[in-house]
DNA sequence: ATTCGTGCAAACCCTTTGCAAAGAG
DNA sequence: CTCTTTGCAAAGGGTTTGCACGAAT
């Protein structure tokens, strides 16, 4: 939503928004934009590709991974690691965290705030500090017993 | 280590080990055991495999695969999503977590306790937390800008 | 012209599976 | 003897790559 008018944003506001990232602004690249930072939302490569490619035939599975790639070199979104047979993008956002539910391979967000971490120990020598994933599995079920 | 000996285990004391998780004792189970329950470390299936292979051809990569993943499922390793292309398998131990250094794909573990959580969340209706991870992720350097 | 982005298909890597042979109880 | 486990090779699924075409400066 565009903050000021309150409406979805244009196709020109989401070039603009490649621009200021560095990113050359081409059609194929503001179609994956729209689909990915509309709203908050997890997503996989192919369900992009198929959001892109609704009924018509716009954008390749090659450029939607490759511009998932860079969109998250340039800080547009942000991959998450959690299913491991595939990566999720998210749109780059306030830091929060995640459920996983390890039957259905559904991630869903956890507001910001709702969990605190402390005493973040500092990188070993000579790294830094990238970023601080939590990952809640959960399963279905209320019992605990296998 | 053995507790009372301070020995290495031996090959029936890994056999032991299985039984008392409900996993009948084979040898290729037993070889495999060696390997990634012998001391604190994060291998993938392929290192596990080079490492109960040495020289000789012992156990195929199938089994390698199916039996670290029953060995997950029986609790005597867990699993480690943090690099997007492979899943890492440690020995089960307490409670800790890890950084993953995104040049290099390495993993390191944080002493338990080093992180403190706050206020986790309850899971989502009807469902059950399974575990928490939390992965720190760094990169080589010192300088934060690219 | 030169550079950069796209599309297609093939390549790649990790992981799983199907089925016959070998092993465990 | 019956059920389980193993091995091989092949299939599978997600992701990346090579190369030619097209767009932009």
């Amino acid at each position: 939503m565009n903050a000021t008018t309150g409406q979805p944003l244009t196709m020109a506001e989401f070039a603009d928004m490649l621009r200021e990232h560095d990113i050359t602004s081409t059609l194929q690249r503001v179609e994956i934009a729209q689909v990915i930072l509309s709203k908050p939302q997890h997503l996989s490569a192919e369900q992009v590709l198929e959001g892109v490619n609704r009924g018509r035939n716009i954008v390749s599975k090659a450029t939607v991974y490759n511009t998932l790639r860079l969109f998250a070199q340039k800080g547009l979104v942000r991959e998450v690691i959690a299913d491991p047979t595939k990566v999720f993008y998210e749109p780059m956002t306030t830091e929060h965290h995640h459920f996983y539910n390890i039957e259905t391979g559904e991630l869903v967000d956890i507001e910001p705030g709702r969990i605190n971490i402390q005493d973040i120990p500092d990188a070993p020598n000579g790294s830094t500090h990238v970023g601080v994933d939590v990952v809640i599995r959960i399963r279905n079920g209320v019992d605990k017993s296998a």
